[in-house]
DNA sequence: CGTCAGTTGACAACATGCTGTCGTTGTGTC
DNA sequence: GACACAACGACAGCATGTTGTCAACTGACG
């Protein structure tokens, strides 16, 4: 018996969970070094290189005002900085201060040394394996949308 | 070379993305019958048998106050029912209304059909082995939390 | 039977996401 | 060069989750 609605609702239910366990586990690594998820994951995505604000949404995969609201906020304390933009006046590049930079460093141990746990915990193999299943489903869901 | 730090990171925006993706795709199915996302999974945690808010919440791994805003909400609404609760004078039980219940009834065909076309898509056997690694994954999330 | 710890709902404050609207700024086309 | 359209940030409003605090209720233990 084939039960896909049942299957779907399992998957949904166990995605909802266990994005719940990794925020949980986010904002304990996150918390030492004053910051929260969000204002690690908006700093870590212009370690690479400076982007404005909607292109970091873009990374991220969130509204631009979600990441504007945020950045606005690390502007103002510090761990953000704002480089004019030749290409769009109103709409400067972004980068992290010394503070930003030292305080996502400082998560780095620690989040090494988690993601070993659980990567080792789980099998490398299998965790890599289902690294590659959510991508793909991830693809999947792109053109599945109801 | 190991590089689980990387793998982690990987995964856990994998799991934020495809969290996201699912959440969008609950909202276009809850919508057409006047619910959203959070008040579907309230009303679908009732379905089987009655609980109080904080049964559902611990159910469904959130905060009960998260649970009970909603549930405020739903009974205002007309679509939760509270019935005296024999074991706690101050702690309802919460049931489904029949509006509540024709609600949840009416996403179920299109959840259906949603739940096949992503499981056949993605194939099936890969799919369960999926879901059954989520489930592994979060169980080995509550032993390693930082 | 009294006390005390745990559970529960109410309330408030906050973080993070979304949508919608607005005015400004770039860009491509005629 | 002028004009229509897209992209961007600002602002407002809302939904959903969190934490913390409080008072009422339950149940277990002495």
């Amino acid at each position: 018996m084939p039960d896909e609605p049942r299957l779907g609702a399992e998957f949904a239910l166990s995605i909802f969970k266990v994005n719940g366990q990794m925020l949980a586990a986010g904002e304990q690594l996150a918390r030492p070094a004053g910051l929260t998820v969000a204002w690690w994951q908006v700093l870590g995505a212009v370690l690479r290189r400076p982007l404005n604000a909607a292109g970091i949404a873009r990374e991220m995969g969130i509204t631009r005002q979600a990441v504007q609201r945020v950045a606005n906020r690390l502007i103002d304390d510090g761990l953000l900085e704002a480089s004019p933009n030749p290409a769009h006046k109103r709409s400067p590049l972004l980068s992290t201060t010394p503070d930003g930079l030292a305080a996502v460093q400082q998560i780095a141990p620690q989040q090494a040394d988690f993601a070993t746990r659980l990567v080792d915990a789980f099998g490398h193999k299998r965790f890599q394996q289902l690294v590659d299943d959510l991508a793909a489903v991830s693809e999947v869901l792109d053109d599945v949308q109801p």
